[in-house]
DNA sequence: GTAAAGAATTAGACACGGTCCAATCCTTTG
DNA sequence: CAAAGGATTGGACCGTGTCTAATTCTTTAC
């Protein structure tokens, strides 16, 4: 478990961390994403980072998301059909999606095994193993 | 392993079996979902159901798909935040996914073991469990 | 300090999967 | 055969995400 504090300075160093030139609007959705618990979409992304003053368009989120997961700052998850979640943790885990809110939430890898998995045909690796389970109200 | 020949009157059954009214459009996506091996998205639904004679509108294709379904007599497959696929079977299984190339391959459930999924929060009830394996080219 | 080069950001147009709606076309039933 | 309900349709529409050309910011070199 992390404990660090999301400070500007630290989302800085992350970002040199990852070979990511630390502007501004980078900075600030790093923050967003770091700092908020749970998942967020670009939308919430945008919705964060211009709350109090307009500071960063659309082609910036989207291309400064699309960078973080390029240098493996962030995660991605495909769970809803019609947006992506961005994930701060990229330590191996896994989720519950909550189907009637769009709620996520972590799976520690260390509770799951996970077994029988076939071999990969020749020419093939393994990227990663996402293991969705799909949950909701039982009412 | 199921060998059933997946004609028209057979659709028709199925269709049936699960409460739906086998209309002509009905038929021709169930045809083309079934008798296609693999998983297609709506796009090659309709490309498949319009090859001869269009015939079909794309949004007969989408009520069709999302009827179906509501019938559980398919599964939709999220794994490219661009596209749903949708999988004729509905028996437990899981999917490698080879985002090079966009292809579905089924993984067999009885080959899995998963266990150690933690307690699900009480109010909740599992839906279902999708384990995707990413894989790509080695090169 | 300043000019030039390169990197980052921007607004707005655009692409595309998917939904919605009102009008039309079947079927079925009486 | 008429009326009613279901199914289908074209086309407008919506939301997420991409592209592009223009602008601004930062860095470097002098």
């Amino acid at each position: 478990m992390r404990t660090t504090k999301y400070t500007r300075d630290n989302m800085v160093e992350l970002l040199r961390q990852h070979g990511i030139n630390p502007t501004h609007q980078r900075i600030e959705i790093a923050h967003a994403l770091f700092s908020h618990p749970g998942h967020l979409c670009a939308d919430q992304v945008m919705g964060i980072t211009n709350a109090k003053h307009s500071e960063t368009s659309k082609a910036t989120v989207y291309n400064t998301l699309n960078l973080f997961l390029d240098k493996k700052m962030i995660r991605e998850v495909i769970v809803d059909p019609s947006k992506v979640f961005y994930d701060p943790n990229t330590y191996p885990h896994h989720h519950f999606y909550n189907t009637a809110t769009g709620e996520l939430t972590d799976i520690d890898v260390e509770d799951i095994g996970l077994t029988g998995l076939p071999q990969l045909p020749p020419g093939l690796v393994t990227e990663g193993v996402d293991i969705i389970v799909r949950v909701r109200p039982s009412a």
